[in-house]
Parts: C-alpha cells; sequence; structure tokens
RNA sequence: GUGGAAUUAGCUCAGUUGGUUAGAGCGCUAGUUUGUGGCACUAGAGGUCGUGGGUUCGAUCCCCAUAUUCCACCCCA
C-alpha cells in the first residue's frame, strides 16, 4: 500500500457519516434551544496563546502541540482543544459589550501529538461550548443540563456524571499547604513523579496510580473541605440546581482537570466502554481566564465532548440511529429511448426536490433491478418502450412489493405517490 | 516518551515444519434472465503476503530494522 493515512488519523467513510451527521445536527439543535449560537475558530493559532490559555506546564502544550513556523517566521501551533481560541475571539471582538452571558458553541478538530489507543488519537473532534459573564451556580447546572439533554435525545442512558470544586486560588493555596503538610513525613516512599508534584501542584498527587502513593492518596484531605466560604456555597448551590432539575450526579473529590485554567466547579461524564479513556466530556468553570489572556475579569464555563468517544459509547450502548434516505426513487429503463425519458425525469424530479437515481453503468434492465435492490432505494419505476407510449407507468414500494399506477405527464401526481405511500412504510 | 501483541484480496480470516501457479467466505463486475430486486447457480476482476535489509540454491514463512494498528503506562476528549 502506497499511502495511508498519517498515525492518529483516520477517515469518516460514507457508511458512518451518518452517525456523525446526526450527533452534529442534535448538539447544534439542543444548543440552539438554551440560546447557545454557532462559532467557528481558525484551525491554528499563535503558539503563544495556548501556551497562556492553557498552561505552559501542562502535558498538552509541553509535550503534545503541533507546533511549527510558517513561512513568515511565526510560531504557529495546530489547536489542542478549542477553548483558548474562543476567549481569544470573545476578547479580540469586545464581546463583553455583548448582551450577557455570551454562550457560544463549536464544533472542531483538535490536534494531539500522542500515542495511538482506544478513544485516543492525534486528530480528534470535540463539540464544546463556552458562557462568559454568569458567575452564580445555575450557568455551572444549566451547561451540564445541556449535556445530559443532549445525551439522552441520542438514545444515550448509561452516561455518568462526576462533579467536583477545585477550588479557587485561594483556597486552593491554602489547600495546598494542607497537603503538603499531610505529604510530608510520607514523601520519601512515594515515587518519583510524585516527588515532583509535592513542589509543582501536590492536587497531582492525588490521582497517581502508583500503588503506595494511591494509598496515602486515599486518607488525604479533600480539598472540598477546605474550600473557602465563597466557594463552599458556590459548590452548594450547583448541587442544589442539579437536584432542582433531577440530574444524577457523583461527587468525585479525585477530578482534576489536566488544564491549567480550571476554577470551582469540575465535571465529567464517564463510561466504561471506552477503554481506559472513560471520559466523553470533561468541563468546568475557568473565572480568571479572560482576565488572564488580556481581557477583562469575566467569568466564564464551558466543556468538550471527544466526539469519537461519544459516538463510541453510542455503539456500546447498541444505540440505533436512524437513517433517512436521500435517493427516494430509481428509475429503470429497458431501452435507450426509456434510458434517455428516465434521465429527463429524474432531472425534472430532482428540481422538484425527490432524490432519484437512474443507471450510469450502461447495465442490463436485470442488473438495473439488482443494483436498485442493493441500495436499498424505496422506490422503483420501470420504463419502457410501452410506458413511454402510454404515458403510464407504476411505482413499486421495494419493502412490500405493492405497485401503485401513475401518469408519467402528472409529475405532481408521481412526487405525490412517493410521498402518500411512504406514510405506510 | 515506555512496554506488550498484531500486520496475507475491498472486509473477516485460513495457510506454508523454507520449495513450482498463496486459498475460503463476504463484497465487487458480469451471465443464467429486455418486463420487476434481495435467493440460487456460473464465470471474472482483485495480492510486489506492511516496507527495507539479512541468512539461504530458494523467504509470505527464519533473523534484524522500520512503519502502522490494537492494548497498557503517562496524560487527556
Amino acid at each position: 500500500m502506497k499511502y495511508s493515512v498519517p498515525k492518529g488519523t483516520k477517515d469518516i467513510l460514507p457508511e458512518e457519516i451518518y452517525r456523525w451527521q446526526k450527533a452534529e445536527q442534535v448538539f447544534a439543535e439542543v444548543c440552539g434551544q438554551y440560546g447557545f449560537r454557532e462559532i467557528r475558530i481558525p484551525t491554528f493559532e499563535h503558539t503563544e496563546l495556548f501556551m497562556r490559555g492553557v498552561g505552559d506546564t501542562t502535558d498538552v502544550v509541553q509535550k503534545e502541540m503541533y507546533t511549527f513556523e510558517d513561512k513568515g517566521g511565526r510560531s504557529i501551533s495546530l489547536r489542542p482543544e478549542g477553548t483558548a481560541g474562543v476567549v481569544r475571539s470573545f476578547i479580540e471582538h469586545g464581546m463583553t459589550s455583548l448582551p450577557s452571558p455570551v454562550r457560544v458553541y463549536y464544533n472542531i478538530t483538535a490536534f494531539r501529538y500522542e500515542n495511538v489507543q482506544k478513544g485516543r488519537f492525534r486528530e480528534f473532534h470535540q463539540f464544546g461550548l463556552e458562557a462568559f459573564g454568569a458567575k452564580g451556580p445555575a450557568v455551572d447546572a444549566e451547561v451540564i443540563s445541556i449535556l445530559t439533554l443532549f445525551f439522552a435525545r441520542m438514545g444515550l442512558t448509561q452516561t455518568h456524571l462526576c462533579i467536583n470544586s477545585i477550588g479557587c486560588p485561594v483556597c486552593r493555596t491554602e489547600y495546598n499547604r494542607i497537603l503538603r503538610e499531610y505529604y510530608q513525613p510520607g514523601l520519601a516512599g512515594m515515587c518519583h513523579d510524585c516527588k515532583g508534584r509535592y513542589e509543582k501542584n501536590p492536587l497531582r498527587m492525588l490521582d497517581c496510580k502508583e500503588p503506595h502513593c494511591h494509598t496515602l492518596a486515599a486518607d488525604a484531605p479533600k480539598l472540598l473541605d477546605h474550600l473557602c466560604p465563597d466557594c463552599r456555597e458556590h459548590f452548594e448551590g450547583l448541587t442544589a440546581n442539579l437536584d432542582d432539575l433531577g440530574i444524577p450526579y457523583t461527587i468525585d473529590p479525585g477530578i482534576v482537570r489536566g488544564l491549567d485554567y480550571y476554577t470551582r466547579t469540575v465535571f465529567e461524564f464517564v463510561s466504561d466502554h471506552v477503554g481506559t479513556q472513560g471520559t466523553i466530556c470533561g468541563g468546568g468553570r475557568y473565572d480568571g481566564l479572560v482576565e488572564m489572556m488580556g481581557g477583562q475579569s469575566v467569568p466564564g464555563i464551558g466543556f468538550a465532548m471527544g466526539v469519537e468517544r461519544f459516538l463510541m459509547e453510542v455503539e456500546a450502548q447498541g444505540v440505533a440511529i436512524e437513517r433517512t434516505p436521500d435517493v427516494h426513487l430509481y428509475i429503470a429503463a429497458m431501452s435507450t429511448e426509456a434510458a434517455v425519458f428516465a434521465r429527463k425525469l429524474a432531472f425534472s424530479l430532482r428540481k422538484a426536490g425527490v432524490g432519484c437515481e437512474t443507471d450510469l453503468m450502461g447495465r442490463s434492465f436485470n442488473a438495473q433491478l439488482k443494483y436498485a435492490g442493493k441500495t436499498g432505494v424505496p422506490y422503483l419505476m420501470v420504463l419502457g418502450d410501452d410506458e413511454i407510449a402510454s404515458q403510464k407507468s407504476r411505482i413499486k414500494n421495494m419493502k412490500d412489493g405493492v405497485q401503485t399506477e401513475i401518469d408519467l405527464s402528472n409529475q405532481s401526481g408521481i412526487i405525490a405517490t412517493i410521498l402518500n405511500s411512504k406514510l405506510h412504510d
């Protein structure tokens, strides 16, 4: 094989595209119902934007970005996620002066240079959204409810919501101090990574998988128990709002989002069908991000959903996604004259909005029927010299074999026959 | 970045203890079948056995390297 896709990328083929289109359509529809509008941002940005916005200590920025210098000497990176670009756009276009909250959703590809495995690719797709300007927990719950509604509308039943609060800079500084105090006596026995984390980001020690560190983490003081009064009130507000909406959740003090900008609310939707990459969707609040990126002090919250992981989950839960046929009618022709007539009729029906096909392979009449059967087209019309002479033919419902007489000179009658008999499917 | 497994037709997979011309099922094209498809039967097309080296009289098979895929670690969507 001479050419194949680059590692970690893949083609999405016509035979599976309907699942993607369905998800895109439902996501857009649900977001729209909440007052979110679509935004489209560039695939690449200045590298600096991601170093600032995502955080230059994160793995994503440190070792996973596709970074290159363009011909003008600029350092450019393919986006590893969507939030940084959206925040840039929000600031750049003065969206603080729009009526608040400013709410946008997006459907993007993102790029991370990682080793490939189940549910993890180098180019992948995210549905995401951001809501700017609302400070209270109501918006947190509303954003989460978008996801539960989306999942429900897609027919997913088993996704599980986990929430946590990672506090604000104030309580986190205090909590880091408490954590270091807790870990200090046992530090010598911990793994190499955790020794580094102890200095830089003790929060990360909590989800270390090393058996010894894991045991220690189990009894570590919880950030949730050390939130400052404001953060505590916000978190209680969130759980109250979720309860009001009847959205079930688990409080998981172990959720520590890997991107630097999160504050207070963080959440995930997880599944156990996607291998170890069980996180279908992750998000949270980022109250300091807009200001840090050079805008005004505007709070924000958002999430990103891995579309590949989501679709794997759809598959694993055995959810059927219906496909509506684009082509309604196949016109089979028995002679050259009939074929000419068939092509003209097909063009005319398409102009009227009815999808149809006719032979392009020079096939025998019988082969045309076989083809029609294989493509699953719902209706068939046969044209021979007799039909053209009499201007009468029949439309056959391929499912039940029932044929309906039609008049070839009466196009609206043909269309009506197709549409009416559709009701009987 | 680290470790394990795999790679033979479009797809799913056999196979050769190293030996002429590498197989099956499905799919594809056509025929049986100018007057109604899915079934059946028949025929055909389709492979540098992932790629590059090495050992050998001879390699799809053994050895080395490399790429890709899958799984796991790390981290994330």
